[in-house]
DNA sequence: TTACTTTTGAGACTCAATCTCATTAAAGGA
DNA sequence: TCCTTTAATGAGATTGAGTCTCAAAAGTAA
């Protein structure tokens, strides 16, 4: 937990931003678990937890978050963005069962080398990339 | 374009819809370019030339499309879905450039191979996938 | 025609996300 | 410590893509 403190003040002071009681209580709220959450759940278990951030500071604290580079922003094109703490969890891409949710996570060498081959073809720098399987999992 | 109506005629009856000329016009309108338009572009499109269909028509017609794999959908995650028609285009994924907009596509034989290995992995059956590569274009 | 069903359109509504701006808190002197 | 300045916060308004509602219009079948 100390290092998390340590990475989000780094993140902030990277920024030019000032290390608050709100912003670690966001962090500290998205290394709580592994999942894969919505900017509303988080703001709901933080409100629960007892704590009071407003969910405007909520979005905004998570916006530098995943600038840089603590926190993974999911875009699975549902409307809803999802978040996921990147510590100690290297790149991986997302399988998604459209009946029930679940998402699991892979990660692919080869594919990875391919897609750089691809970028190389187009004269392409890629900056990130998106890649999802949706589907049916072998619960559904 | 006789077969366009052909195709959106087909899709119709399998949906147990009637064929009108709103449905015809979003077609027609969609069909006349190979761009990745959202739903609000093509509505005025439709506008501009002279036609009133109405948003909503546009939407659900749209739904009709995607559903009967006549248009493709595009989730870039920016919260507006950009559609394509489906006409003569096999499969293909998107290069999307932050800078400028463009889209370039391409399709790789072993990406998607390797795609199926690994649901087979999880023992996932694929319905449909996301692959996107997001960066900077030859020109930006 | 009549009776019935489907589609349409205008605008209300939803919901995630962003913005506004007055209030509060922190930083950096002196 | 107090004072000034700058940054962050929070409540609620706003945005914008997309959906929903429901009365009116259009299509279907007899």
């Amino acid at each position: 937990m100390a290092t998390n403190v340590q990475l989000l003040k780094d993140a902030l002071r990277k920024e030019g931003l000032l290390y608050t009681p709100q912003r670690q209580i966001i962090w500290d709220e998205i290394c709580k678990t592994d999942d894969h959450r919505d900017a509303e759940e988080i703001y709901f278990k933080i409100k629960q937890g007892g704590h009071k951030v407003s969910r405007a500071t909520v979005y905004r604290t998570i916006d530098v978050l995943v600038k840089n580079n603590l926190v993974r922003k999911l875009e699975l094109g549902d409307g809803r963005n999802r978040y996921e703490n990147k510590l100690d969890s290297s790149h991986h891409d997302h399988i998604v069962c459209i009946q029930c949710g679940r998402i699991d996570e892979f990660m692919d060498e080869n594919i990875e080398k391919l897609q750089d081959e691809i970028a190389k073809k187009y004269q392409f720098k890629i900056v990130r990339h998106i890649h999802q399987l949706f589907g049916l999992c072998r619960d559904c």
